[in-house]
DNA sequence: CAGTGGTCTAGACCACTTC
DNA sequence: AAGTGGTCTAGACCACTGG
């Protein structure tokens, strides 16, 4: 059985939700057995309850672990514990999938941007929107057609380094550049490809699919990004693992 | 200020979360400004700080409020607040859009199913399905037309009581069942309506849509409900709001 | 420096499950 | 009755932020 740090910089309560994922996710822990209980763990570990408490209470919350009163702490099914409802980012979703993401920059451009793009970005008179084109692959298959827009100036660092989109995410680039997306806002509905987005996805025209927009805004409530998006229906189905509230 | 009971059989951080909520629902407590300090907490509601942090944790996972290391709590903005990622039922969304959700239930039936239907069911040899067929509506127009599935005879009571699917909530009847959705797996993607349905959601044939299926599991890992349905295109667009991870 | 949240302890009593 | 998780207390020290 592994120990805990105390030398260590990392929490107590992080070092022991680190070990037990790893015994979960190496099968040492099956789905819907019981793990140690409460008071065992804090034996084990010489760390109080409150410390295993909080490791035990945020992997209930990540969807690794579920509590039965008066029973125990059970590990949870494989698809809960790939419950990923807080993510967005496409290029996580491809790898997820066993494939490789790319993202083809087509055009970099400084724009005044339409109405609706300066709307979603609440630029001031003054500002202007940077506009990437990008055609997403996985495994060097395009998937989506997309339309990305950020304010400019502020995010004038993202413009400079816009080439590393080729490895498709958009979202590390402007972590990197502390344009920390906080919320996503997404919007799906069905739509035709246009002439133009058959050409790049090489699908016959008039063909059905997804169409997104999505904006992202940072901690503040400030709008970061805006993007428009098209999944061609035969290429790409959109899937999510949802946990009930409650 | 509210007080807390220490009669009342509801926990005091509960109680707390509760009077906090409030306040923030109401305006007290405006979006980005500081609710009181921890101590604040603890010396106006006489509990200790644990049963306070216990509080602002879990309104912290709900997405009311956000810390900032040194600097205090804060309530988050509208938006992340509205953020209900964890949540798919149809119903729902329909009232959160000021809308009156109904279920016009077409046909109930018991029959063997598809092989996709008893493989999504896990049905053995000697197990039915039972079959619903429901054009879905807000404020009496239809938007979807859905065909869901329950395992029989595990799912008998649903059954027996199909004709309150009228108020359109498959869920809360499972619920009210014993029979708790925990996870559920989506897939969405865009297709072309069928003729029957077209008919039924008074649409011209040929017209795109989003054609979701999905699969209910409970705790335990069992299905206990598949469905497949089909929204038009220009009757609804699907919304979505996420938060990022970390 | 004072004030904030982040981590941690060593207890206590209660409610629920199982035998 | 014994074991489980659920709630709660009264402390302590640390790390980060701001004047």
């Amino acid at each position: 059985m592994p120990t805990l740090e105390r030398t260590n910089p990392l929490p107590l309560y992080y070092q022991l939700k680190e070990v037990l994922k790893q015994q979960i996710r190496s099968g040492h822990l099956a789905p819907h057995t019981a793990i140690p209980s409460e008071p065992e763990l804090v034996t084990s570990y010489h760390v109080s309850r409150a410390t295993v408490r909080q490791a035990l209470s945020e992997l209930v919350h990540e969807g690794l672990l579920y509590r039965l009163h008066g029973k125990g702490t059970f590990v949870c099914e494989p698809r809960v514990q790939q419950t990923q409802s807080e993510l967005t980012s496409l290029t996580e979703d491809i790898q997820r999938r066993g494939k490789r993401p790319g993202g083809l920059l087509l055009v970099s451009e400084l724009i005044r941007g339409s109405e609706t793009v300066r709307k979603q970005l609440a630029l001031i008179d003054s500002e202007q929107a940077i506009r990437f084109e990008r055609l997403r692959t996985a495994d060097d298959i395009p998937i989506a057609y997309e339309v990305d827009y950020l304010p400019y100036p502020r995010a004038a660092s993202i413009y400079q380094r816009a080439k590393e989109l080729s490895d498709g995410s958009l979202y590390n680039l402007m972590n990197s550049e502390g344009l920390n997306p906080y919320i996503v806002e997404q919007k799906i509905r069905a739509d035709i490809v246009t002439v133009r987005e058959a050409e790049l996805l090489r699908i016959s025209p008039g063909e059905a699919g997804l169409r997104f927009t999505s904006t992202a805004f940072d901690l503040t409530g400030s709008p970061i990004e805006y993007s428009e998006s098209f999944f061609p229906g035969s290429q790409y189905d959109f899937h999510v693992m949802l946990r009930v509230a409650n």
